[in-house]
DNA sequence: TGGAGGGTTGACGCTACGTCAAGGTCAAGC
DNA sequence: GCTTGACCTTGACGTAGCGTCAACCCTCCA
């Protein structure tokens, strides 16, 4: 008559194991001996191997039960939909390492690679890293909204960036967003824009289809903005006096400026 | 400001997670409104996007804390840990699926091809499949104490089934596990079982290394059959007055039978 | 003004055990 | 007989990442 540790290194499982199986109604509880301690025979040690035969093949625990009365239809038929959750779990951790794969690359984050190459050119134009942190957050947003047009949207603006005036508001933002910041550049940033945006408003601007004017996600990046900088403020008043509202989407008042709304 | 229903929806994950994630300190708590509710900026969906986008890629939460704070080599460090258990994951998965796969063929619950084999000629040889039920128990515990001798000894087993002698023997036992078997039977078995313990005895047997004699399996083996058929005890009873003590494991009897031991 | 559809905290559930805690038991050596 | 170490007992909490009640409060819309 074995203990509960011979039986359990018999199978090659831990006590606990055994204990546990008991519990959920797996194996039998034995018989005590004088003393309280569960005694196991040949057979108890038959159905612990079977059941761990079973588990290390990926039978769940609630399922073993059921397979070792089960006749021979219906256990391959238990095996099958095994089988099938095993495939299944390995796909998912397969996607896992893909995905993990493409982070490795730096701190992209699950950026596309449309925005890690505008990030990089914004470096190279000489953009401060605090801009290029709040770009990428903002970007961040941008490809969990609308994660099939963010290369349309990417090209755009690739494009926008041979504009000497763009590379000009984005080295002007830099300056603005050091810590002492010389007098003037809000303006000069906030008349750079202007002349951009009225720029865009008679060439039509880069329009995607799928995504509406009025989504939360514009909302969101305008909010991202003052949250990152409350200074950013300033610059939105400023555009406002210039007769245009917003700043990730600006449009043009409909009031002329100094003018009440109401 | 977001509530948490929408922050969730906004980077495609339930309220509940997120909650669960100011519960582990991973996002901080934001501050609440006058009702109570929590609510939310744009730099909290930034974070939770990043959350994800790590924890989809197979990073524990736990981890990802560090992760988000990370320089670039610490953050590569890290990706290559997690990527490491994956692969064990996938790896033991794959196993998994190659070990239920042995499992489909029938009843065999993870008997070696060789074992099989032996009990499908007991069958053919006419075999109860109550005697073949408690072999194929037996090996079961063989195969779990010696897998790698099981060839060596199911070679020899294979052989003994050659001799008319051991047919006879498991034939005849076939007929004593019926519910009411004739008379005779039990001593007719006894004496075939000792006709081929001496042939055995004189021509060596079946002697594999590291089958140690007092190896707790082969107690396990003979407490297996009287715990199938408690019959069996008869069977002992007989053998020692030929001469034979135990079952699995036949040995002389020093003393000849009927003397008293001591 | 009522109801639907949000939100709040608190708690248990899931898997397959690992790991204490606080004892009782057994076998061996002195 | 005593100690010591290894083993047994039950009970309970911890793990990962939330899902799912329960019981209640808040908001918005017809």
């Amino acid at each position: 008559m074995l203990t509960i540790g011979q039986l359990a290194a018999y199978a090659g499982v831990t006590a606990r194991a055994v204990r546990h199986y008991h519990q959920i109604g797996l194996l039998p509880e034995p018989e005590r001996d004088a003393s309280g301690y569960r005694r196991y025979g040949a057979t108890a040690a038959v159905s612990l191997i079977k059941i761990r035969t079973l588990a290390d093949a990926g039978t769940p625990l609630s399922e073993i039960g059921q397979m070792l009365e089960a006749d021979a239809s219906t256990f391959a038929e238990a095996v099958q939909r095994i089988d099938g959750r095993l495939r299944d779990e390995i796909e998912r951790l397969e996607t896992s390492r893909k995905q993990i794969a493409q982070l490795t690359a730096g701190d992209n984050l699950a950026l596309p690679p449309e925005v890690i190459s505008y990030l990089d050119r914004l470096r190279e134009i000489g953009v401060s890293e605090r801009i290029v942190d709040g770009e990428r957050d903002g970007w961040i947003l941008v490809a969990a909204r609308w994660p099939d047009h963010i290369r349309e949207v990417m090209a755009g603006k690739h494009a926008q960036l041979d504009d000497p005036q763009m590379v000009r508001l984005y080295r002007v933002l830099s300056e603005i967003s050091e810590d002492d910041p010389p007098d003037g550049l809000l303006e000069e940033a906030a008349d750079i824009m202007a002349g951009l945006a009225e720029q865009a408003y008679t060439s039509g601007g880069i329009n995607v289809g799928g995504m509406a004017y009025d989504d939360l996600a514009f909302d969101l990046l305008d909010a991202l903005v003052l949250e990152t900088d409350p200074r950013a403020q300033r610059l939105v008043d400023l555009m406002r006096e210039r007769g245009w509202t917003g700043w990730n989407r600006l449009e043009r008042l409909a009031e002329p400026p100094g003018q009440p709304l109401s």
